[in-house]
DNA sequence: TTGAAAGCGCTAACAT
DNA sequence: ATGTTAGCGCTTTCAA
């Protein structure tokens, strides 16, 4: 490789500005961000000259410069925990939708469930300026947004409620539809359930966990200790839970589960059984419907479309107290659900 | 609605800057600066009272500004089709690790497949002077970027080609995966074999059925006209494109998917026979092994991973000529794709 | 070790 | 209709 070229040779700098354009179309300066911007007040010919030094030297706008000048860039920045999640692709996109229609790009970051890299990441963001902020937290304790949130940066927290700050929430209601869910199993005659999550920590994990205890006690049902586990949603520990508390001293005749990724593995652990036990997933999942999954589904795409209004209302100059928003889930009723006890 | 307040009272402006900071901290604005970014050359005496003063008023460093002089802004954007379809997330994931390696953050946006759209979002990156950026295309006609190349944005097309410019591009091998895909149907024993894909604008759905082509040639089979149709692949057309293969005067026995849309409707449909005539599909889907459907199959995040490694690759200063890389695709056999003809 | 001055490219405010 | 000037908040350069 002939790298005789020095390290910074084709980067910036040598990109043309409005003073260049200026010179080459022999007018003001303002003028040629007259017409870079729409501004009335530029002659038809005048117009034309500039368009075409624009033209020509290939000028595009540093909105850097402008940003620093109007004190809003624009752009809304989403921390998520895993983009490849596809419960959060559909939330992107919403979100995605909503912020085109006000002007405004998205910079969005995966979080990975890490509270520090979350912190990082939104920080990086507040550093960029971003007009306003959508966080699905990782972490409990969000004060160190104090300072954004007292500057006016318009902040809105998805999924989980925010630690410590007052914020705009939304939603989706884990306890109401893991409570439904389950119930639905006992109305099908299920009286041993079990229940698989993620860890407690994080916020709909212990929701649902609370909607699983509250339908059995609903029912007059005690909830073994053993029929709940919570932690990690690898396949591993998920299967191992799964197949514990189907061949423990009191086997379950049906399960819960947690979330779209416990619902996957444990629809492969109960297919590999002859007569396999019921199930009732959270989260719908593609192609449920061929597989006769029951699920609770909750509506990512609303949950996403839903924090960017309340976003662009704070930004539109709202200042309306901290919302609290819970959308509904969706009992959808395929099959595994209703499948009767052993 | 009280809203007394003016419209940008709660807005910027009223954000602490490095001058404040020295300010309250009793040094000059140079060793505030200094302080932020870690540089050598402060005691750690005023280094405290410098860490003091940030804290107390919240500062942070505003990076519109720092961009402005330093001519870079650590980020990259992505411009593809659509977040909300499940082969993005993992590529967009894996652009994302691979910038976050590099210290660069993520902007992204979705064409929607309009090349109007394409061309908005990209220049809008580019005036926000993204170091790099990583597009798949809507349009076929990219000369608009040229003043970008040359001014040194790195620029990486994937999953289709680039139009009349350029650059690195990286894609999956639609036609040598079709193909395969196309010579599996044939090796278990089908003639008639059908192809629904996209329209054939789009470059990798005209590669797939060139691949299908070349597998029916290979086997000195005739293709009836009436067994390739391309379009929208939305679940209606896809519907009765795939019924009416089934239904025409020479019928097909077997079909060749052409994307993860397609795959999911005329699975429904094939599901709804009773003797199901045989499928592959391109790319993979969730849970398509618990339903046993033959793909061929692309690394999605492999294709966003090497796209970004190529696009660092430059930023770091590389002036290899524009590369092309093509990445294998995998026939992965589940059943769907084994059955033989009726 | 510290700081003062210049300037990145743009827009706001004010001439002309 | 058009141009001039100041300055957004930071980094670079150079001097102390």
């Amino acid at each position: 490789m002939a790298q005789t070229a020095r390290h910074s040779e084709t980067r910036y700098g040598n990109r043309p500005t409005m003073k260049d354009v200026a010179a080459r179309a022999g007018v003001g300066l303002k003028t040629v961000s007259r017409v870079v911007n729409g501004e009335p007040g530029v002659t038809a010919d005048t117009g034309r000259r500039v368009q075409e030094a624009i033209d020509a030297l290939g000028f595009r706008r540093n909105d850097s410069a402008r940003v620093l000048r109007k004190g809003r860039t624009s752009s809304v920045g989403l921390v998520l925990e895993d983009l490849a999640d596809p419960f959060y692709g559909p939330l992107s996109r919403a979100v995605e939708e909503v912020a085109r229609a006000h002007g405004a790009l998205l910079i969005n970051g995966s979080s990975a469930e890490d509270p520090q890299r979350e912190q990082e990441l939104v920080l990086a963001l507040c550093a960029r300026r971003v007009d306003g902020l959508i966080v699905i937290p990782a972490g409990d304790d969000h004060r160190y947004l104090e300072p954004e949130i007292k500057a006016g940066v318009a902040t809105v927290f998805v999924d989980r409620p925010a630690g410590r700050v007052e914020a705009d929430t939304v939603l989706s209601d884990s306890f109401g539809g893991a409570r439904e869910g389950v119930a639905h199993l006992i109305a099908h005659g299920h009286r041993r359930i079990g229940f698989v999550g993620d860890r407690p920590a994080i916020h709909t994990a212990s929701e649902r966990v609370r909607g699983y205890r509250a339908a059995m006690a609903d029912a007059g049902l005690e909830a073994d200790p053993a029929w709940v586990s919570l932690g990690p949603t690898d396949p591993g520990r998920v299967r191992s839970a799964v197949e514990a508390m189907l061949t423990g001293p009191r086997p379950v005749t049906a399960v819960f589960a947690g979330n779209n990724r416990v619902t996957v593995t444990a629809v492969r652990v109960l297919a590999e059984r002859e007569r396999p036990p019921a199930l009732v997933g959270f989260d719908d999942i593609e192609l449920a419907d061929l597989l006769g999954i029951t699920v609770v589904a909750q509506d990512s795409a609303a949950v996403g479309r839903t924090a960017a209004e309340y976003l662009f209302r704070r930004l539109d100059g709202s200042h309306h107290a901290p919302a609290r928003v819970e959308l509904p889930t969706t009992l959808i009723a395929r099959g595994s659900g209703e499948r009767p006890p052993a």
